[in-house]
DNA sequence: CCCATATGTATCGTGCACGATATATTATCA
DNA sequence: TGATAATATATCGTGCACGATACATATGGG
């Protein structure tokens, strides 16, 4: 099959524009709460499980120190985590949430909330959904 | 159900990663020939339709032109692309293929590829999934 | 024709991503 | 112990995304 490819029919496209789709519905409601969206995610890795290094967050989040540091430098400014160094390793440092971070937390229900509510009623589709780009994320990894 | 979220639990997150996997998959293929992930997506709207205005692009691309405008410059700069003036309209310009814009398409299959590689045989797994995608991102520009 | 409005693109500032590199601290081993 | 390697974070440069804004051209109504 030699035919051109449109580029709806890519795969990847289409998880590029999911993401941003998502990016866009969550923006009103992260910015109502003074966040962005690479931040919210590093509030939910926080909150189920908080003093971490820098490293171990980016296994979490998949992304490396020059992507981290600076997030998290914004996110120390604006008061929302700490960045202590370690005493028993002055080489890293322990990340964790202030009484203001951790408070966000339930306000934040709203955010997967609203995505829920675009996708419909149907729990067992999105959880099959994510599980399906999780897979797809590790197959890729793996290579 | 009260429970605090784990990130991998969040469909969103996994949208997220999983744009984040292929981007890092695709980057060494794509250097190669001297593209980005969102220039690479520029050029298979283009090998589609040619001769686009920037808007029209965008609503292809889900866009804006303050994103458009550099990207699109960068690629005229690399030689992919020409943004010549719409004689028609003033304000508009005609983004079209150059010769070596149009050659990659060749080249270019190999990142497809690589996706589909990744992700084994099954055909009808990645419409699926892709479908599927579609459908959210839908029904997210929607609301 | 003239002005208000709409349309198409560009500019500016902020915040990710990420490759490449640097720096500091710790661990290892000859 | 002293050189070397490994580990943890930080810095720098480039290229997206996107809200806000600016500007030029086109269009429609008086």
């Amino acid at each position: 099959m030699d035919r051109p490819l449109k580029i709806d029919e890519l795969l990847c496209f289409s998880v590029y524009a999911a993401n941003h789709a998502i990016s866009r519905l969550y923006r009103p409601h992260l910015s109502r709460m003074g966040l962005t969206y690479p931040q919210y995610l590093v509030l939910v890795a926080l909150w189920d499980r908080d003093n971490r290094q820098v490293t171990d967050l980016g296994r979490t989040l998949q992304l490396d120190t020059n992507t981290l540091t600076p997030l998290l430098k914004r996110m120390e400014g604006a008061g929302l985590i700490s960045r202590a160094r370690n005493p028993e390793d002055e080489r890293s440092r322990i990340v964790a949430l202030t009484d203001k971070g951790d408070a966000l937390r339930v306000q934040a229900r709203e955010i997967s909330s609203c995505l829920a509510e675009a996708l419909g009623e149907d729990l067992a589709e999105i959880v099959a959904l994510r599980d399906k780009l999780t897979q797809l994320r590790d197959r890729i990894e793996k290579i």
